[in-house]
DNA sequence: GCACAAACTTAGGTAAGCCTAACTTTTTTT
DNA sequence: AAAAAAAGTTAGGCTTACCTAAGTTTGTGC
């Protein structure tokens, strides 16, 4: 299936895509590098897939890859994943001030966070801050849903 | 594409069933009835694709179809159709809120509608009753984004 | 430095959901 | 009631993103 939609992303900005880029980000972040088993772990898909899709990616000037050796992050392709991976932080903060159970919290950010567009996102911020000034908005939520 | 995906939906409830689902609840609601031609078109998708769909969604019990005649939701997928119109319309509430444009909500909820789990969307449901109550907190959005 | 293991790549295949073109059935028009 | 139009169906194809199996390259242990 997972094959799906009526208006196309832009050009290479596939949900799959910023998947790849959010993990390859966050495995640079955290060991230095990003190589083709770990993103095919981390992801849970397979090396051969990984490898398919990290050569879209050299091809698309999101990073430089070289065969067998392993892959860096252009610019565009930094800049882009940086963008993600705040979505995905602010999309977590939003719902965990709303008390929700963190493997909710994680399953629904994965599924909506590449569907917000940054004016909601925006707006989300703007909620999220005010929420936490008035914490006491949020007693309905505190013993909330799992 | 879109195929893709970590989780499975359950079986027969891919985003691609819902939209389905929910639009032929609209459009009974609105017209008594759903024809494959007014589904297509609403849709955006070819007549040849919703005919596929309906029997797949016959073959699944959530509705009843007849070749060249027409088709009625059963018990279940009416059912599924009114959970899946009610989160629709929970969402679509909840951006209004936050003074977004039109457009942008209708866009981020269509694409974000089929991966919101039930505590998230009670728990949204929470905030926008709260919020509505205070409208004070919501002048920061007034001139908001568009 | 050679053998083995781990990492990576290639080739070929699958499933979902969409499409167009061609055909059939139903409805409308006259 | 026959012809034309509209609605619906079938067949065959495409794309995305995944997979497995088999082969290649790189790295490790002795």
């Amino acid at each position: 299936m997972p094959a799906r939609r009526k208006s196309r992303p832009a050009l290479g900005r596939s949900t799959a895509v910023e998947d790849y880029l959010e993990r390859i980000l966050e495995l640079i972040n955290t060991k230095g590098y990003a190589r083709v088993v770990d993103i095919a772990t981390s992801l849970k898909i397979s090396q051969a897939s990984v490898t398919n899709m990290i050569q879209r990616l050299d091809a698309e000037g999101m990073l430089k890859y070289e065969k067998y050796r392993g892959l860096v992050l252009t610019t565009a392709g930094e800049t882009l994943a940086r963008n993600i991976a705040r979505r995905h932080e602010l999309l977590t903060e939003f719902l965990q001030l709303l008390g929700l159970d963190p493997r909710v919290i994680e399953h629904d950010v994965e599924g909506m966070e590449h569907h917000i567009s940054p004016p909601t996102l925006r707006a989300i911020e703007t909620l999220t801050s005010q929420l936490r000034r008035r914490p006491a908005l949020l007693t309905k939520f505190s013993r909330a849903a799992a």
